[in-house]
RNA sequence: GAGCCGCUAGCUCAGAUGGUAGAGCAACGCCCUUUUAAGGCGUGGGCCCCGGGUUCGAAUCCCGGGCGGCUCACCA
């Protein structure tokens, strides 16, 4: 090779070479036996005579991860599903012709070994090979082996190297399926019904957001993807699923941040006949049995800072933590021009038209919601913020609602949910006037859905928990990015 | 959307004040049959993110653009 020849080059011709010599670099043939946990595992506590004695056997198949080569001989280490383990590939074993195609092998091609386990010298548990198959060869060499992948945009961009060379990527990953599989199993323990309702929906319904927009031809008409399940998910309680759950994504065509995504996953439950503080206490017992298994722990570390699980959690009202966080004025609360005042005075910018209520949340947001580092719930929300939640019996501004906020940050949003179908129209009556005063996320008004609730709703609680965030919080995440496989970015450009 | 930072070999990074691009790992060749970032000797490898400008000369300075990260805004 004189002339210049590149890295993928150089691995087409060692293709060529094996092709020639009537080897498939691409066959399908090689059943594994064992995976490297296992054979691991089963050699765990014998010692070098042990192991001798026992003859343990393995076939297994993995990635090439590195080389430590000796010409007639070699160590390497490849990776299956369930980590690394060491190979060891001695001419004089495996012959002329296999150690002929171990010579064309590359760190990242995938090989079939089998052999006898054994421990070298300094008591690394290895696979002697007698036979090794290549199953696949790479024609791109890896990243590095002591620095790795770190640049953050070529691991979005091409995961799959990420999840190759970073072992604890992969692990964020399972722990974030382990999470959502524990979720469904404390679901289902308890009479739920899981189902999936509309991605595409004629009124975005359910949150305060901007939807995407999108077209069907044969239909002609124009669809939005979901900004939530939740009208959906309450029209089926109406229809009898007294208990009932989604999992699955949400889209809102919002800014992207460490922690937002265009499509995010998002579960949401309702429980008949409950109200919002059965479902604070339902939240405690969910989380905390969840971080036990995942974590633990109930004292987790996230970012530097501990968070303690153990409940009961605290418990405050929007109204109190605005008071204890601020030097705000119990007036505020009664007389919107005070409230207002106040606002301006802790430099909140507030555009024309805020009603009463969101001028409180924007001074509870302000002031007190950074506040709650420790798991938090946070009541009693303004009723113009919440045009979907239950009136409080006593106080006819607010509603029966809580955020749980963790690191300052909404984990999960429930309410009692309105079943009053006259109160619900009015309060989407109250949305449009929002929306005609500018407001570009207020509500739609969903006929359909009012009448389902004239046919009577039972009294229920909702709730909707942001899976990546949780995951975020349970993994010790700092970005969204790190716990969706495949975040949003921009297409690269030439 | 705004501000700050980054982009140089496959990967991780150096390249003051402008002088024509380097290291380690990876790769290639040779030696080496128990290594752990194996070792020794040798070799090749670059649209320095893109486009303009200044200059005798630009990876470096200036302007514009692209992509990414962080912070803020918006939100979950």
């Amino acid at each position: 090779m004189t002339e210049k020849v590149g890295d993928v080059e150089q691995r087409i011709n060692k293709l060529e070479v094996l092709r020639q010599s009537g080897i498939n670099p691409y066959p399908n043939d090689f059943t594994v036996k064992n995976t490297a946990k296992e054979v691991t595992d089963s050699c765990i506590g014998l010692d070098k005579e042990a192991l001798e004695a026992k003859g343990e056997t393995a076939i297994l198949a993995g990635r090439i991860m590195a080389f430590r080569d000796f010409g007639k001989a070699s160590f390497l280490h490849i990776q299956d599903r369930t980590g690394k383990i060491q190979v060891y590939i001695k001419k004089d074993l495996i012959g002329e012709n296999a150690f002929k195609i171990f010579k064309n092998c590359d760190v990242g091609d995938i090989i079939g070994i089998e052999g006898r386990v054994f421990r070298t010298k300094t008591n690394e548990l290895t696979v002697e090979a007698k036979d090794i198959r290549l199953l696949a060869k790479a024609l791109l060499p890896l990243p590095e082996k002591w620095h790795g992948l770190t640049d953050v945009e070529t691991r979005y961009r091409r995961r799959y190297l990420d999840l190759i060379v970073n072992p604890e990527v992969k692990d964020v990953f399972i722990k974030r399926t382990q999470i959502i599989r524990l979720i469904r199993d404390f679901l289902n323990m308890r009479d739920f019904v899981e189902v999936e309702t509309p991605m595409f929906q004629s009124i975005p319904g359910g949150a305060a957001a901007r939807p995407f927009k999108t077209h069907h031809n044969a239909l002609d008409i124009d669809l939005f993807l979901r900004i939530a399940p939740e009208l959906y998910l309450k029209r089926l309680v109406i229809g009898g699923f007294e208990r009932v759950y989604e999992i699955n994504r949400n889209f809102r065509n919002e800014g992207i941040s460490t922690q937002h995504n265009p499509e995010f996953t998002m579960l949401e439950f309702y429980l008949a006949y409950a109200t919002f503080e059965d479902l604070m206490t339902l939240t405690e017992e969910m989380i905390t049995s969840i971080a036990r298994k995942i974590c633990g722990t109930f004292k987790i570390e996230y970012q530097g800072q501990t968070i303690d699980l153990t409940p009961p959690w605290q418990r405050i009202s929007v109204k109190d933590a605005i008071l204890k966080y601020s030097n705000a004025d119990n007036d505020i609360f009664t007389d919107k021009k005070m409230a207002v005042d106040f606002a301006k005075k802790i430099g909140i910018d507030l555009p024309e038209g805020f009603s009463h209520g969101k001028i409180i949340l924007e001074i509870f947001e302000r002031t007190a919601e950074p506040k709650f580092i420790q798991p938090t719930f946070v009541t009693h929300y303004p009723i113009e913020v919440s045009p979907l939640s239950r009136k409080n019996e006593k106080d006819p501004t607010i509603v029966d609602r809580f955020e749980l906020l963790v690191c300052g940050r909404e984990i999960a949003n429930a309410f009692s949910e309105l079943n009053d179908p006259i109160d619900q129209k009015q309060r989407f009556v109250q949305q449009i006037k929002e929306k005609e005063a500018g407001d570009t996320e207020a509500h739609l008004m969903d006929e359909d859905f009012v009448m389902a609730l004239e046919y009577g709703m039972p009294p229920t609680a909702g709730e909707g928990i942001g899976i990546d965030r949780l995951v975020m919080l349970l993994t010790n995440s700092a970005s969204i990015r790190d716990v969706i496989l495949f975040p949003q970015l921009r297409p690269e450009r030439i």
